[in-house]
DNA sequence: CTTATTTCAGTTACACTGAGATAT
DNA sequence: CATATCTCAGTGGAACTGAAATAA
């Protein structure tokens, strides 16, 4: 009687946004139990990777709202997992900084979220995953590349 | 300068997020055309596929909350998509039924969402999105079971 | 004067909560 | 009285718009 419409279920981009949702939503949840939000630990694990950011670059690779930015970065700030310092060169720009607490909290979130998948990816098989993670890159690494949809790059 | 970082797209779960919501992005950006949303389409496909439903087996079947239900099949019925009708043997209940408008709207959504989906899976050959296709619906049935986080049933 | 970056205020769509109205 | 269904009002996070403040 919950069965989901065939004709849905036969639609993949409908799959992609459904199944999307759901992990989405778990990931969610784990953060929310340590007060954190999925862009929360975006940014640490931009930061991470990719060092010191000013804040506009954040949102650029991230695919954040450059207004959206403010209040995340100042909520990282306020806990301690991040610094912020204008840049001395240019006074306009605000450099982001990993702290080491926001390193530790990163290795942590990062633990969370494997074991979430674990239980999310739990009827597929080891190659299985590979396989869906492999497709996936491709299909995001294409999406980025701003083909279809309108993408006025902002 | 715009890469994602690499530790979020190790993730296979955070793959699933972004991808999805592009994936709910683009289908939006045509429904939005037409002034309809989501659930419209969603709703549409579950008249169709399996008959009347009463308001309360439309939310459950498509995971929509009861509170959010109301308003989706107003809109519907005003566009004449779909009619609605008091049971008679049981008069709390709404008996919503596809109407003739909303199947041949329905069957052009379904190619639009085809369309979305050729740009959004291009990368792909046929093989691999039937593989993409069948992971995630597995995927999909797994989560609908109640897996892993907390599902209350409401 | 124009442009870039940050910041804030406000809007919209969305998912959910809680409670009221009607009927069983 | 308890329960089921529908309905509405309100809340909170998310994504976006527009514009002000500061600096180049």
């Amino acid at each position: 009687m919950n069965e989901t419409p065939p004709s849905l279920l036969g639609l993949t981009v409908y799959l992609m946004s459904r199944t999307g949702k759901v992990a989405r939503g778990r990931l969610a949840e784990r953060l929310t139990e340590r007060g954190l939000r999925l862009w929360h630990m975006a940014v640490l694990a931009a930061l991470v990777d990719f060092g010191p950011h000013v804040q506009r670059e954040l949102a650029a690779r991230l695919s954040i709202d450059r207004s959206d930015i403010v209040k995340i970065v100042d909520d990282l700030s306020v806990a301690g997992l991040v610094q912020r310092a204008r840049d001395t060169t240019d006074r306009r720009r605000v450099m982001v900084t990993v702290a080491p607490a926001g390193r530790t909290l990163l290795d942590r979130l990062h633990v969370e979220a494997l074991a979430v998948q674990e239980d999310l990816l739990a009827p597929l098989s080891e190659a299985e995953r590979t396989q869906l993670a492999v497709l996936l890159r491709r299909v995001y690494a294409h999406a980025q590349d701003g083909a279809g949809a309108q993408r006025p790059g902002r």
